[in-house]
DNA sequence: TAAATATATGAATACGTATTCATATAATTG
DNA sequence: CAATTATATGAATACGTATTCATATATTTA
């Protein structure tokens, strides 16, 4: 199975506190580095070596407009990967019975 | 956000190929260490090492059985995670057209 | 109890990588 | 064109971590 290492380079990305911030923000839509940055409070150098990563795995997708490049998202699995496990974060531990 | 944190140290867990077959291999129900060991192609020391971590973040959960321990899933969330990501994997990357 | 099997643990190592700083490229505006 | 703004890139560093090897603990069986 070939396909294991493409799908864990995709967790690895997405386990980093940093470029999960960067990647949040891409999900509102197309947006500036400089606002992506600032936002997520990490230095614009930061956000754009993340965001090389992310493009390089097709998780993001770059639009220049002007001056600025925006950024999105690029992949609808991770979107939703990544609304599932924001959405069900806060739920309580569930309690595992044992049969007896 | 401080959830973020730990959303992020769970997709590190499951950023390792190792880790991930060693996952994959629990996905299937209780499964001694031996058995996961064997079937991805890992020492069985490593493993151990694997689902010890994994075992910290509740994402896996063991059982004593006789001389074995079986380890499981633990979360629907990352089972349902994972299917995912699995079954879309294969999927041909989407053409993304640009609006004129 | 002694031997055997199954799992866990600790230390050592080798390697990757997140972050920063300095600098480069690209695009707009004066 | 010069200056400014926005992003990208390269090198250096500091830190984490995957893997191995040796050894320890636990459980069953002889």
């Amino acid at each position: 199975m070939e396909q294991l290492h493409e799908l864990a380079e995709i967790f690895r990305l997405l386990g980093d506190p940093s470029r999960l911030r960067v990647l949040i923000e891409c999900r509102r839509g197309p947006t500036p580095v400089g606002e992506i940055a600032e936002t997520a409070g990490l230095s614009p150098s930061l956000v754009s070596h993340h965001l090389r990563l992310l493009r390089a795995t097709r998780i993001v997708r770059a639009e220049r407009r002007g001056r600025h490049v925006l950024y999105s998202l690029d992949s609808h699995h991770i979107d939703r990967v990544l609304t599932d496990m924001l959405d069900h974060l806060g739920e309580p531990t569930e309690i595992t019975e044992v049969a007896p």
